[in-house]
DNA sequence: CTCATATAGTTTGATATCAAATGATATGAC
DNA sequence: GTCATATCATTTGATATCAAACTATATGAG
């Protein structure tokens, strides 16, 4: 059974290209961020709080799909550059609020429509029906296991 | 404008679900790795080497997209566990051949035909159809940025 | 041959990441 | 009220990653 014939050749070569494109994608739209000084979690982290208002750590843990303990980290270093603040203000005083602060609101605003123009740019090299179509597929592969 | 008519919205949505679904699917994959006691990077160091032979750090490097001081640890850490071996054997002094142990060998055998059923799953959710379709337009995203 | 330059690999310093252990606080059972 | 348990955050230790500096070796120009 040679390569093309072997029933697995079609999975693993789909799987191959989606992991390819996903890399060449991520690589290229992160430059954005890097040029801005922010890690693609930062921005993550930055762009959350910019949609969503303040909120404590474990929540943005969740919405970036990090650790608490690695938010910790990214938070310190988002702090350091005065992007924003932790502050105590919840009644349970376990919580700690994350706020951006002015500079951190305004390098989020610029830097996300930077972003959303790389975006864009990316996915210019496939036409309305082929973007809604990857979407789609991609949907389901994504999908947590269960389904 | 609403975020439904912002000529940007189709191609940020379509950006977030391929994201996802490379996530997800990179996850899923890398627990048959992680449960072999394999980081992602030192998995592929192993199949570079079994399915091209000895390779030199350069060309492993190459092969995984990732810098050649990146490689040096990787290969440092797959040393400590005995599956690959260095040696010196090319003409040129500078370069340092890498070689799969015998356990290296029995080892990446088995990983890799079981991430293969891993990929072979998780691709199942998808047609054959859908899983050409993906690939093309996968392919289409991951080209260098010249095209 | 000698020197400048290029290349292979290592080392170092920074950030990122996770998992596990720890500390502080809150909450519920009694 | 007190104790057991759960939760939020931090810390620590491991690996990963890159970029930049560095070492050793090779190669080409003269």
């Amino acid at each position: 059974m040679n390569a093309k014939t072997n029933p697995s050749y079609l999975a693993l070569n789909t799987y191959t290209k989606l992991m390819r494109a996903a890399e060449s994608v991520t690589n290229r739209v992160g430059r954005t961020m890097s040029a801005a000084g922010l890690t693609i979690s930062q921005f993550g982290v930055l762009e959350a709080l910019h949609h969503k208002g303040p909120l404590c750590q474990r929540d943005i843990a969740a919405k970036i799909l990090k650790s608490t303990g690695n938010i910790t980290l990214v938070i310190d270093n988002l702090e350091k550059q005065a992007l924003v603040k932790r502050e105590r203000i919840s009644e349970d005083r376990r919580y700690l609020t994350v706020t951006l602060t002015e500079s951190g609101e305004t390098l989020i605003r610029t830097v996300f429509s930077d972003v959303e123009s790389a975006i864009v740019t990316e996915m210019d090299s496939l036409t309305s029906e082929e973007q809604e179509t990857l979407g789609m597929l991609s949907k389901k592969l994504g999908l947590p296991e269960g389904k």
